[in-house]
DNA sequence: TAGATTGTTAATCGATTAACAATC
DNA sequence: TAGATTGTTAATCGATTAACAATC
């Protein structure tokens, strides 16, 4: 249960709305001094009710008679997000997709720095990928108390995710990011976010299917 | 709007959890005949009265006093999902993402099939990788065509985005599988899924910030 | 048959939208 | 000041859960 600007819960689909706003804002920075809900709802697809209700429960952006002034806005929802600040986060699995996303830049402008990776295939234990070096499993625990990480980013078999999900709990990881096709059975400790590409194109699949020509 | 059994429309969110299910009745496969809507739900986290209804939306699977049969249950939705007939599919961006995409090994057991790759960069077309030719963007309109293309999968920069979406609807594509971190403008005009990586790593850099000790 | 469990309708819950007083 | 637009509360809408007759 998050709390927002005056105790009352923030539901969640509003916080994960708030990278979207973000996303809005950073676009409108070279755009215009100011914006209103109702023009910013027309831009985004969402009603003015939303936008302000939505901004809402993290404080009182916006100005009556005027709106919300854009430079404001993206830094404030940048400090909510963290966006300015390193999160340090590992990636588990070196793999296709782990690999990937040595590479992946947005990461960076996020605030999102991958310190190191971790595999259990000792043939490519100690390799370097992408300049960050892949560590042994077997020293999540200390690596993540040592480095101060809060984020682990899971790219590894379905098989073996719920063993390494409980590990990296009881390592007092913080949130985890998942990208293995299974729902990973944490019982709520900690937030996960999952990143489900089959499901996706599937549902995709389906809605093509059904579609009037 | 998509109808199911009887014509009622189905719930966006409803398709959404479609793979879901799918991924749960495929792990079943070797546990056992049959399960109940309260033990299934019970292994899915949700309700019992979720699953009934859900799955009532596709058709009348169960039967009274027994349950789902996990062979059937899971050989309709194969078919729901069209897991077991081709899908023809391309990739656009020849990128970081676009190459980590050609390697997705979960593609091809889901009936998803890249067929070909797109480019702008001269340099890389004509390539090949992991098998599978570089084209030219400018022969998108009709190799779509002549190649029956179903589901685009955009990984390109977000500056091009819009402009390869509607190019992507004038050559009859049904629909989009979007990388790119931001919102394509399509008017629905066909269906799109968006996998915003940066968003669900913020919105896990909120919650966890958030978390009492 | 009796117990189990479905598919569906009704009740509840939560999220979105509308309305509006406050005020820049 | 008058017009614009906020933040918030009330009304509505949609999704989830509970209840239950039907029936295997």
């Amino acid at each position: 249960m998050i709390k927002g600007k005056d105790g009352t819960v923030i539901p969640k689909v509003v916080i994960e709305r708030l990278p979207r706003y973000y996303r809005y804002f950073d676009w409108l920075d070279n755009q215009g001094e100011k914006i209103s809900s109702k023009n910013l709802g027309d831009l985004m697809g969402s009603s003015a009710s939303q936008v302000r209700l939505d901004l809402s429960y993290f404080g009182d952006f916006g100005q009556q008679g005027y709106g919300y002034n854009i430079k404001k806005l993206k830094s404030e929802l940048a400090k909510i997000l963290r966006i300015n600040s390193r999160t340090n986060t590992i990636i588990i699995g070196v793999g296709n997709v782990g690999r990937a996303l040595t590479r992946y830049k947005p990461f960076s402008s996020s605030g999102i720095y991958i310190s190191a990776l971790f595999d259990i295939k000792p043939s490519i234990i100690g390799e370097m990928v992408n300049n960050i070096m892949v560590h042994d499993i077997k020293n999540l625990a200390e690596y993540v108390t040592v480095n101060n990480i809060e984020i682990a980013i899971m790219a590894v078999p379905k098989e073996i995710a719920n063993e390494i999900a409980s590990s990296l709990v009881k390592c007092g990881i913080k949130g985890i990011l998942n990208f293995a096709p299974l729902d990973l059975d944490l019982r709520n400790k900690i937030p996960v976010e999952n990143i489900h590409i089959i499901d996706k194109i599937l549902a995709l699949s389906f809605m093509i299917k059904e579609r009037p020509e």
